[in-house]
DNA sequence: CGCATTTACTGTCATTTGGCAGGCACTGTG
DNA sequence: CACAGTGCCTGCCAAATGACAGTAAATGCG
């Protein structure tokens, strides 16, 4: 497997050329993930800034109640992050698990660390991913509170589809921030 | 008005020693708003990174079906910021108003690219607080799916019981993801 | 293969929340 | 003062969702 997709992508941002975006990617070091692995586990200290390959993931936590709230779902072709544990270097709230086979390229923080300082265009991207991170989970709160769990689900759908693939029906549902059951129902219906 | 506040909170990260924080704190000019005013507008590209000495503002958006839903209340000595608009250059979604007579220091954009691509420690800084940002957000969302309404509320004046003499009932009901209705019954009880 | 486990769906009923309308108190204005 | 405007509360009913239990299909494993 090649760094290909990688370079692609620090490209994708317009601002990163591709002798850069090579030099970037030179200490990214492989790395893989069986079904079901997982990434990150509440309680470690997240060191992995992975770009993902192939595969998917989700994030979840467990709540006051006990239950397994997803709260994330990680698409081939993007980075998977948890920003809280990775860059403040606390223990983390969350798990970050393989739902399918993974394969991507991986910093620890003190490599991210090295190369946020050392090279500018790669700070402004990694700002970038935060604020994106930051606007797309304002967008989901949004959702939360003016759409009703039907609308939820077929916004989902839309923009989607393929995720619909890898994850289970009671993932979907609490990442939806409703039961399995009413999800369920409003599938039927 | 000092900047003496500002250095503080500057200082307060542990990253950032005294002299460094003046040299920071010196682009910042200071900035008031008067009750009601707009800090940003949606359509508009934010260029304000400002840190608010006194007062409070809150950030709302206008739903799919025109009502006004509020999405983050800013108390003293916090920054106010919007980053998707403000880093991305692009128009913002949300408004900022004051809530009450505000004060505090400013940056714009370009201020602030300078002092981040120059000031590692600031860097890290501002990299914190979006961090620290997403992981608030985070945990709201994961409130929304965990606790009732009725829990929600009592979260918030657990936490932050300030808040409630600066906001309306309906700023606060919007805020939970519940209707003014709704709130009016579970303060009632 | 047989068996246990997990997953998704469904029915019934209780609870939560929204929608709407009305009432009361407060505020600013001519 | 009279008046309109606004904010907050309340009552009534409907809709949305949760809780629980049971079933059937799919899956994993010895």
């Amino acid at each position: 497997m090649s760094k290909q997709q990688l370079h692609q992508f620090l490209q994708s941002t317009g601002r990163i050329g591709a002798a850069d975006a090579a030099a970037i990617a030179e200490p990214f070091v492989a790395k893989t993930l069986a079904r079901g692995e997982l990434l990150l586990r509440q309680g470690q200290v997240s060191n992995d800034y992975l770009f993902l390959d192939a595969g998917w993931l989700r994030a979840f936590v467990l709540s006051p109640a006990g239950q397994e709230v997803s709260t994330t779902f990680y698409q081939p072709g993007r980075m998977v992050l948890e920003p809280a544990s990775f860059f403040t270097r606390a223990p983390a709230q969350e798990n970050i698990q393989a739902l399918t086979d993974c394969a991507g390229w991986c910093l620890t923080f003190q490599q991210f660390n090295e190369l946020f300082h050392a090279r500018p265009e790669f700070r402004e991207f990694g700002r970038g991913l935060l604020v994106h991170g930051f606007a797309n989970l304002k967008a989901r709160m949004l959702e939360m509170v003016t759409l009703t769990a039907a609308e939820r689900y077929a916004q989902l759908l839309r923009t989607s589809p393929a995720l619909m693939q890898h994850v289970s029906v009671r993932h979907l549902a609490s990442y939806l921030g409703i039961t399995d059951t009413s999800l369920s129902r409003i599938r039927k219906g």
